[in-house]
DNA sequence: CAGGATCCGCCGGGATACTG
DNA sequence: CAGTATCCCGGCGGATCCTG
């Protein structure tokens, strides 16, 4: 396996699609651009998220704290506080994705046109 | 939503978030990077990976060329000849990808150690 | 408030067999 | 060779209910 003009060996290649699939589950990123802005509670992130189930938010979370993207903060009051915050490894990771989501942002505009070409072909077929 | 300084209408958000999606799923990247060294025959694109069905091959290859970011040649010999090449939305949708992809190589280190101290503190809590 | 537990539908994705 | 068709399983992810 090759990327650019760096040789990747087997193991290497699954660790780092392993973490771009980390790109691909449904809230990682959202949640990651949403803590950029500010440390948040747990309630807050749901509020803004607002389509999110408690169950993935909470499974979400609990990932991008086991890879060290996002820090856990409880306040044993009651009613209990957590608060999330990214860490250095999740604000790092911000530049490179922010740029894929800016290329995304500008050239979507390509891939739609792109669709309704494939699509009237393909209707032609039938 | 926000991204940086840029504020994004809901359904563009969505737009966006799909074409991300395509990075997480399992094969595109792969692809993407495979056809990135030269054009490939779809035996050729099948022997590379070595892991993939020709179910998903043929999914995956069709979703990229529906999106634009790659071309499928058809030569109707017999045997058929399919060649698969990535066109202009494919090749600069790489620039964004290879930092990605450079960031998660030069960084998975430090996401296997967090993993390691976060399963560690879960360890004794059992 | 911040989850854990449970049930369940949906579909990504592999295995296998068949075709022009 | 380059697919299509079919079967099947695991897991994502939502909905609902419960708890310290």
């Amino acid at each position: 396996m090759r990327l650019g003009n760096i040789d990747i060996p087997r193991d290497t290649c699954q660790l780092v699609g392993n973490i771009l699939g980390r790109v691909g589950d449904k809230w990682s990123v959202l949640i990651i651009v949403l803590l950029r802005e500010r440390p948040m509670r747990y309630s807050e992130l749901e509020r803004q998220i607002e389509t999110v189930s408690k169950k993935m938010l909470t499974r979400t979370l609990r990932n991008l704290e086991r890879d060290g993207f996002v820090s856990r903060t409880v306040t044993p009051s009651i009613p209990p506080r957590v608060d999330y915050q990214l860490n250095d490894l999740g604000r790092e990771v911000m530049v490179p994705l922010d740029e894929l989501a800016r290329w995304a942002l500008s050239n979507k505009d390509r891939v739609v046109e792109a669709r309704l070409r494939y699509d009237a072909t393909q209707d032609e077929k039938e």
